[in-house]
DNA sequence: TGAATTAATTGACAAATGTCAATACGAGTG
DNA sequence: CACTCGTATTGACATTTGTCAATTAATTCA
């Protein structure tokens, strides 16, 4: 929690009001390996710090996964659409390791926005970072050849490359398992 | 420019001074067809509300411009990598149409942001919009076959469908010209 | 208005990726 | 240690999309 409270902190100073509302309102939570955090259908109503672990966003279509994307230990997440516009969700979030979070919900994030003014400093940090990451997302999954788009995973981030099993790095770059298959064999 | 006022407002209320501010810091700019906004290379150091006209944003891959998006009036446009990160721009910004936009300055956005607190709650929503606008570009990129997210565009921006030249709508779907004219011949 | 330019369509073939089936690998467990 | 189950690889062939070239349609502007 201490590592959360550091993070805020060094985007923007906290008066303490603030950070004690935050040690009292945060909430810890862990999850084993499979572990769901949210189910496509019902609205995002928390947002997550993960302290620990790794998290898998997918939805399904035409009785298939496809992975959105994959947030580690100090990412902060949602499921964007639902938890902005507080509608049921047309993703999941799922559990690849044991993880340890911290959560506040919706409406406590409307409360401190309030009534902490500076924390909008801190939120809208946060949402030019992961807008910029989501706008980069796009960028890498416009190439067309689907070996550019490992490679920049590959170059961007290495360690989900070795942390996620291949079947949803497949499906997040848009292709089967066996074409991932055979450009990694290329590139060896 | 008052309809810019009344959208900020719309949002959330500003007080008499910020909207005074506003009203003698936004700047007025016009483009004619193919002006450019913005040329890669550049960072993006204004940010504009479009009150008339409709710009493309792309960029250059393979000697070949692939377009990202498409912007029309009513819409806050920067290069969001750039502008936030301030750093040169991957992309450029061109009009499509004559355009009427204002703008004003990162820095005087950074400043505004200082003075005028309840503005943060603006710049927050904002971003909370067009991030979740991000986030469904990205669904609809991931669809596999050309034709679904040709549909998908034609669904959720008829509008852009008939504005923008197919030849952009196709480097934006991923697509050549020749496989868009074929998914619309199918069509009709 | 008409010539020049740009945009859109169509055809024939090539390249990339998907599908389906078989096989190999590897971590976890009795 | 061997068995199992989920994961990853490989091969043969089908489908989608790209490439290049030619043609038609639409727009621009002198």
């Amino acid at each position: 929690m201490d590592e959360l409270l550091k993070y805020l902190e060094s985007i923007h100073a906290m008066s303490d009001g603030l950070k004690e509302h935050l040690a009292v309102t945060l909430k810890e939570k862990r999850l084993l390996r499979k572990d769901y955090l949210l189910r496509a259908g019902q609205a995002s109503r928390q947002i997550y710090f993960i302290s620990r672990g790794l998290l898998r966003c997918f939805y399904i279509k035409e009785d298939q996964e496809v992975s959105s994307w994959f947030m580690k230990e100090g990412d902060v997440i949602v499921s964007v659409e639902s938890f902005f516009g507080q509608k049921p969700s047309y993703e999941s979030i799922v559990a690849l390791e044991d993880c340890l979070l911290y959560y506040i919900t919706y409406d406590e994030l409307q409360y401190i926005y309030r009534h902490f003014p500076e924390f909008n400093f801190i939120g809208r940090a946060l949402l030019e970072k992961y807008y910029t990451l989501s706008e980069q997302r796009l960028y890498s999954l416009r190439m067309q050849r689907s070996q550019e788009r490992y490679e920049y995973l590959l170059k961007h981030h290495p360690d989900l490359v070795l942390r996620v099993p291949m079947k949803h790095l497949a499906s997040y770059l848009g292709i089967t398992e066996e074409t991932l298959s055979r450009i990694r064999s290329k590139l060896n």
